[in-house]
DNA sequence: AATACCGGCGAGT
DNA sequence: TCATACTCGCCGGTATT
């Protein structure tokens, strides 16, 4: 029997929750949390809101200065995000919720999934009940709410969580799930965003359900050979992903310039930023194998250039002088139109430092 | 023909 | 007008073997 039991957790309004908890005077006001980009006083980007700015029509991905007008009249707080003081939050929170089950996976600094089907016995009453008790212990611990969803897998978990927030606890029986699924709209399928979700649109595709029982050699045609099919899978609530603990596999660091750029003139910049990309992958005791540099331009296009590597890295310099190199044959070669307002460096096909260069070379070694 | 690599794009937090 | 900082994954084209 391959029945499983996951259940998904997910911190509501996560770094806007933690600063409400931090300063209990916003309670009750729109707060509003912002990445400044340091180009304007207000040029920037909301990383999140609480549930009151929402409601006014602030939330995650708008401009700042959009929000401030729409907040103009009330009294709104506008914070900048403090990644650090969430990310200890974050670690006390993950820490308590992996107790409840040895199958654990973080997905993001504020959503884990476990797998509790031997915790449970297959018993959706059990489950339940570890579900009230994570609730319980990240209110007892951190002062947070957050919303649980329980399912056979990661897929329907996640959706469960999704669809009673905040503070909710869902549970999708498995005879429940076309019931749950069929009337939603493609949109609240994960893995359907805005442009797909237009596409579909266009076919005719509205609702989860139409989408489960499409045409998959057309899915296939217009979606691509394997998300096409794998989209109308997802849509008949099927997913086999098992929960399990992942090490991450790349790093990068990305800046938005003070002023656009046409050639490389930000060595203090890229300085910074190799710098910190070689102290992560240090501590977490790996080297890189490709390089890569990231531009976005003025149009916000995003432009990507890599180089494999011979051997791998892991050291300041060593990074700076690949990408310092990739960012002036980039500016070389783009007429210069585009120009550079955000650039960033990418390490990817990370290998653990102890036991590297190893058998992959014996036929040159001979 | 299979695999590797590269760069674009999309999604999600 | 405005438009962050990440991570992960898929796609198609081209190069390599």
């Amino acid at each position: 029997m391959n029945e499983r039991i996951i259940i998904a957790v997910d911190i509501d309004y996560f770094f806007a929750q933690c600063e409400e908890v931090r300063r209990p005077e916003i309670q009750g006001k729109p707060v509003v949390i912002c990445v400044y980009s340091g180009r304007t006083e207000l040029s920037g980007v909301v990383s999140t809101s609480n549930y009151v700015a929402r409601a006014l029509g602030v939330e995650s991905g708008i401009p700042i200065s959009a929000a401030k007008r729409r907040l103009s009249n009330t009294d709104a707080v506008f914070l900048s995000v403090d990644q650090e003081y969430y990310k200890l939050v974050s670690d006390r929170i993950m820490g308590a919720v992996h107790s409840f089950s040895e199958y654990f996976e973080q997905v993001s600094i504020d959503e884990a999934f476990l797998d509790v089907t031997n915790a449970t016995h297959r018993d959706y009453e059990s489950a339940i009940e570890i579900g009230r008790k994570i609730k319980d212990q990240i209110k007892d611990l951190e002062k947070l709410t957050c919303s649980v969803g329980i399912a056979r897998n990661k897929l329907l978990a996640k959706m469960a969580a999704d669809s009673q927030k905040p503070d909710g606890l869902s549970v999708l029986h498995p005879d429940e799930i076309s019931v749950f699924l069929d009337p939603l709209p493609i949109g609240k399928l994960p893995g359907v965003g805005p442009k797909t979700e237009k596409r579909m649109k266009e076919l005719g595709i509205e609702t989860i359900s139409t989408l489960a029982h499409f045409d998959p050699g057309i899915l296939a045609d217009e979606f691509g050979r394997n998300l096409g099919p794998q989209l109308a899978r997802l849509a008949q609530g099927l997913d086999d992903e098992p929960v399990r603990e992942r090490e991450p596999e790349q790093f990068s660091r990305i800046v938005t310039l003070k002023r656009d750029a046409t050639s490389f003139n930000f060595e203090n910049e890229l300085r910074s930023m190799t710098g910190d990309i070689s102290r992560r992958l240090r501590s977490s005791n790996s080297k890189c194998k490709v390089v890569g540099i990231i531009v976005i331009t003025t149009n916000l296009k995003t432009k990507h250039r890599a180089r494999t590597l011979d051997v791998s890295i892991d050291s300041e310099q060593e990074i700076f002088a690949v990408t310092s190199e990739l960012f002036k044959s980039y500016f070389e070669s783009e007429n210069s139109k585009t120009q550079a307002r955000r650039v960033g460096i990418r390490v990817s096909n990370l290998v653990s430092s102890e036991r590297q260069e190893s058998v992959s070379n014996l036929s040159e070694f001979f």
